[in-house]
DNA sequence: AAATATTTTTAGATTTGCCTAAAAAATATA
DNA sequence: TATATTTTTTAGGCAAATCTAAAAATATTT
């Protein structure tokens, strides 16, 4: 068993390793609002525990065994994201920091009676994938809507930045998790989209707000 | 906020504290397996706190702050206990370490949400009080399965003993909560108590067994 | 390449919650 | 009542997870 301090920082190495490059102290110091310090401290119980490499100065890589525990940690958290939105009606933007809770609490049966319960589902209201019992992700062949050309249509399925001015705005456009659209045209000038939702009347989008909207292709 | 550890404290001298007399150092390290002295420790914090009195070598009781805070740690316990078993199929004995880390996530619109969920059910699976978003706690005219005479009907609403002897026990004879029986007979001799259950055949059981059982009058 | 700046690690403290062993207080017994 | 027993508290320590400040390693500039 692992403390959730510890379950933390694994979480943290996983999603820095995806983002690309190795992962240095500094970057989990930044992610884990934490000091260096405390970091160096935290990588060498790690290692020692097997969870993870770590070279002193160049940085840290999750072993197997820590890729499984990220991975189970990522299906509980996005697991019960689903829980609060689908089930106890808290909008998509309100379920991050309680989930970081619910996440910690250790029982495989009630993951996998949850996971039931809801139909196992593949992704989460931000539409980020739900990783399976075995840790295996279903890939999502999801694109960021500035790459759509005029015609296409998409549904939106992630939304790459949870700012409050941003989802204030997709509150105000009435743009959401699942929001179906379609691509009216693209200006080179600022990059700037034409979109239009259902049936209403289309309107453009900037280039900075496209950028952080990803879609799965129908 | 308060760590999951005051919580536990606190939560403990609330049941020790019901179950009548003051509360002495002893009794808490037994019931949070702990030593007396770490009980110490932890009360003078608490008192720091205001979430308790406490009087050297005499004991020590809550303050409306502390009594505050015990009924809504106890509603979390017992909303989750009732998801636990009435949606994701848990045995009601299988639900208790689990909700043990579920009563410690905070969120008061969390718990609110879960309440009306379920239809703010006023009964865990164990037949114990929900208490309301106010610490309110509906009364139960629950009594012991001992005490019913000859000719009444009842249906248990709760176990005080969760040893898993008796578990077994209630397993082979079919009792669980919300099983509604009549009493057939009762035997001075041993006490026993002939109960029968629908229309099958009656059968008896021990003092021992009947002590443990408290049932609703219908 | 030397000097400067940045990043990372080490060393030494702090806080929380627990422990053991010994001292002090309360209770029971002779 | 004096003595023994039990309960509780104090004193001193330990492990986890954090911190600050200083030292060491690496990276960047000039």
């Amino acid at each position: 068993m692992f403390t959730t301090a510890e379950e933390n920082y694994i979480k943290a190495v996983y999603h820095l390793q995806q983002a690309g490059k190795n992962v240095l102290t500094n970057d989990l110091a930044g992610s884990l609002q934490t000091k260096p310090a405390s970091v160096t401290d935290m990588l060498k119980k790690l290692e020692a525990k097997g969870l993870l490499l770590y070279q002193k100065y160049y940085g840290v890589r999750l072993t197997n065994d820590g890729k499984k525990l990220a991975l189970a940690i990522i299906r509980r958290h996005r697991l019960w994201e689903y829980f609060l939105v689908e089930h106890l009606q808290f909008g998509w933007d309100e379920v991050h920091e309680i989930a970081e809770q619910l996440e910690h609490v250790k029982s495989d049966l009630l993951t996998d009676k949850l996971d039931v319960y809801m139909g196992s589902p593949k992704f989460d209201p931000h539409g980020d994938p739900i990783p399976d019992s075995k840790g295996r992700i279903e890939v999502q062949q999801q694109v960021c809507l500035l790459q759509l050309k005029p015609g296409q249509g998409a549904a939106i399925c992630a939304v790459t930045e949870q700012s409050s001015e941003l989802l204030e705005m997709l509150r105000m456009k009435q743009l959401q998790i699942g929001t179906r659209l379609e691509v009216k045209q693209h200006f080179n000038f600022d990059n700037s989209m034409e979109i239009q939702v259902r049936n209403q009347p289309p309107f453009s989008i900037s280039e900075q707000l496209a950028k952080h909207l990803f879609v799965k292709l129908k």
